[in-house]
DNA sequence: TAGCAGGAAAATC
DNA sequence: GATTTTCCTGCT
């Protein structure tokens, strides 16, 4: 297998390690000063050097244009972060972590990592995702070891509950194994999301995936995870349970009184009705690129968290 | 709509 | 070492 090495010269703000653990993705993992990972379906090693980003596939795929494309990073950022800068706490979030971008991931590994994220934190979303990609991904060979593709939809379908279970999923693994059945049915169709608006692309992919009356374990939060990471709408804001008690603590005064109180509580936990009540709060609040001040609260909340 | 379960691992005490 | 929490959804 040949390899490919190149150098990116960045033209605006771009932080690798804040965007690559800012709980977007689940597949990077550092070694030293760089990061290995896995784009579409080659190996991929990136470090930032200041005002450069040198890269090495293991895929003649993936060149300049996959990984400019991966990372956005043909869009300027700044007039971006400046239109989110609303208010003093998003400010200094933004200030903090300066150069954190949005990825755009593959629609399906999105979704599928997202499903899994349920009643779980992040070190072990990243072991659910590692064990279903070593168990059912496709092995290539990139530096001397293997690496293994994000499983298709159609090998996770024809999967053992029993073995889906055995990767650490627990009652997930019947909702992951529905949803690639829904995919490889043709249930789903993510090609059109990203066209779409917001609006009309949440309520697709929640009415296809819920339209068989089956359990899929994908509701508002995920939804949105979906559209926000891998089809482009930007104006995306999930809603998990940090942003929930951040935006209780510093945005009472979009919210009311009444959802403060709610989210104020031991779990911070909302019913949907309320999901969209806060969601469509927040997203004409913050504008069109509401899911970068997302990211950037997000990163602060599970700073000052922790 | 409010309350609850769900499995297991991390975080916290 | 026990308890609580964990980027949530579906059912009652």
């Amino acid at each position: 297998m040949s390899s490919l090495e190149f150098t990116l010269e960045l033209e605006g703000p771009f932080n690798l390690n804040f965007t690559l653990d800012s709980g977007q993705v689940f597949r990077w993992e550092r070694r030293g000063e760089w990061w290995y990972g896995v784009v579409r379906d080659g190996a991929l090693k990136v470090m930032q050097e200041g005002e450069r980003l040198r890269c090495s596939s293991g895929s003649e795929a993936i060149d300049i244009a996959a990984v400019t494309r991966y990372f956005r990073l043909d869009e300027d950022l700044q007039p971006i972060l400046a239109s989110i800068a609303k208010d003093e706490k998003v400010t200094k979030a933004v200030e903090r972590f300066y150069g954190l971008r949005l990825i755009r991931q593959d629609v399906w590994e999105c979704l599928a990592s997202f499903l899994l994220a349920t009643n779980a934190n992040i070190p072990r979303i990243k072991k659910m995702v590692s064990a279903i990609c070593e168990r059912y991904g496709e092995k290539s060979e990139y530096e001397g070891s293997a690496f293994s593709r994000f499983p298709t939809a159609a090998s996770l379908a024809g999967a053992r509950l029993e073995d889906l279970v055995r990767c650490g999923l627990g009652y997930r693994a019947s909702f992951l194994r529905r949803v690639a059945q829904s995919v490889v049915d043709g249930r789903i169709d993510f090609s059109q999301l990203p066209r779409m608006g917001y609006e009309e692309a949440k309520r697709v992919l929640l009415t296809e995936l819920l339209g068989e009356k089956v359990l899929l374990g994908v509701g508002p939060k995920v939804a949105d995870c979906v559209l926000l990471f891998s089809c482009g709408h930007d104006d995306a804001f999930p809603i998990d349970v940090w942003i929930a008690r951040e935006l209780a603590k510093s945005y009472g005064g979009l919210l009311g009184p009444s959802l403060v109180k709610r989210l104020s509580g031991e779990t911070a936990k909302l019913g949907p009705r309320d999901y969209e009540k806060v969601s469509s709060g927040v997203r004409s609040y913050f504008g069109q690129y509401a899911g970068y001040a997302q990211q950037y609260l997000f990163m602060a909340a599970r700073e000052s968290g922790a």
